[in-house]
DNA sequence: GACATTATGTACCAATCGGTAAACAATCTC
DNA sequence: GAGATTGTTTACCGATTGGTACATAATGTC
């Protein structure tokens, strides 16, 4: 065991409050103040656990990406031998559960995060690696998509950078339309106009 | 003529230029420093012409409203001859256009603005107005949908307020995705293909 | 129990936030 | 030109921002 006082707050609980502070307030919108009250800490116990702010975020929206993003992606390959266009459907669907969640606010903090970023409002390492996880996003789909096109799952001539960016704006867009009220069921309903119509 | 000392900046110039930087860096992520450095005006001008920031604010939405995303909404009726499938893509690519403009921020001023608010961040005025304005997309949407399947542009059976929460879904995901660096040309291959498979 | 170690609470820091009072400069009406 | 009116400038306001020094409390090792 190490010695010193022992922390009174879960550290990974903490983390999961910031987030769900930041998801909601953005980077900009949160405040020190908002932070130690919602996690029920002192700054200095903050700042001892995290680092500052900035680290912060990036904890917090690592363990987003991680915990609520990260599984979608595998609905994708899994199970392998199901059809691509059920797949995909599960994928959406799946997206429309995290974007609209009673638990947690509407929309993708992702997302979010990205429309908040490119400007001075959001420190330059979060922007940069928002850019770096948006290019390695763009080329796992079209790699992901490449693969289904050899296994038959996609005609020949499909144009496989146009579909990924496709799935990207309906997965983007269902969380906007999340964020601005619409409800499950009508987010359900375009999920399964868009496996009917266009994919 | 009025009595009194001319302005010496011009007041719908100064308000285009507040546009682009609340677009940039939203409401909370802009300083009146922000503003004052871009007008090019001290803060009590920037006061006695506008209010104050909450006002600007929703004066350079108002703003971007009415010149930007106004002028497409009519591409979806004009002209009212053409087939529907023909409007929705013009509209599309009418979208694209705005969202990835050379002299403007990637990204749509107002979907930026829904994913900012509903938080503390942003005056509690300007969270319900937006909600009000999208109550109204979505309602004349529908209607305008309502209108062209009675005029045979749509099967019988259509479930309209599905189709419009996809266009919803399709404009604001193409927002998205400008933001996040695709180029005018990936978009517009998007919207074709949209126009193709699923309209 | 002494001591090193770690966490907590208080109280503070400079800088910036949104916003304004007051003096001064420019323009109109009469 | 006198006086009223309006805009600009400078300097400031209290509050809040992100961040920290320091004393104190609690834990381990020896």
């Amino acid at each position: 065991m190490t010695a010193g006082r022992k922390r009174t707050f879960d550290k990974d609980e903490a983390l999961v409050k910031a987030m769900h502070v930041f998801w909601e307030n953005g980077y900009s919108g949160t405040s020190l103040s908002d932070l130690t009250a919602a996690l029920g800490i002192n700054k200095p116990s903050m700042y001892a656990a995290f680092g500052n702010k900035e680290e912060l975020f990036a904890a917090a929206l690592e363990y987003y990406l991680i915990h609520y993003r990260g599984p979608l992606i595998t609905k994708l390959t899994d199970p392998p031998d199901a059809p691509l266009a059920q797949r995909l459907q599960a994928f959406l669907l799946g997206v429309v559960d995290v974007v609209n969640c009673p638990d947690s606010p509407k929309g993708c903090f992702y997302t979010k995060t990205c429309y908040e970023s490119d400007s001075a409002a959001v420190p330059e390492e979060i922007t940069t690696s928002l850019h770096m996880i948006e290019r390695e996003t763009v080329q796992n789909l079209v790699a992901l998509l490449k693969t289904e096109q050899a296994n038959g799952q996609l005609s020949a001539d499909a144009d496989l950078k146009t579909l990924a960016r496709y799935l990207m704006t309906i997965m983007t867009g269902l969380s906007v339309q999340a964020k601005n009220g619409a409800s499950k069921a009508e987010l359900k309903s375009v999920v399964e106009w868009v496996a009917k119509a266009a994919l």
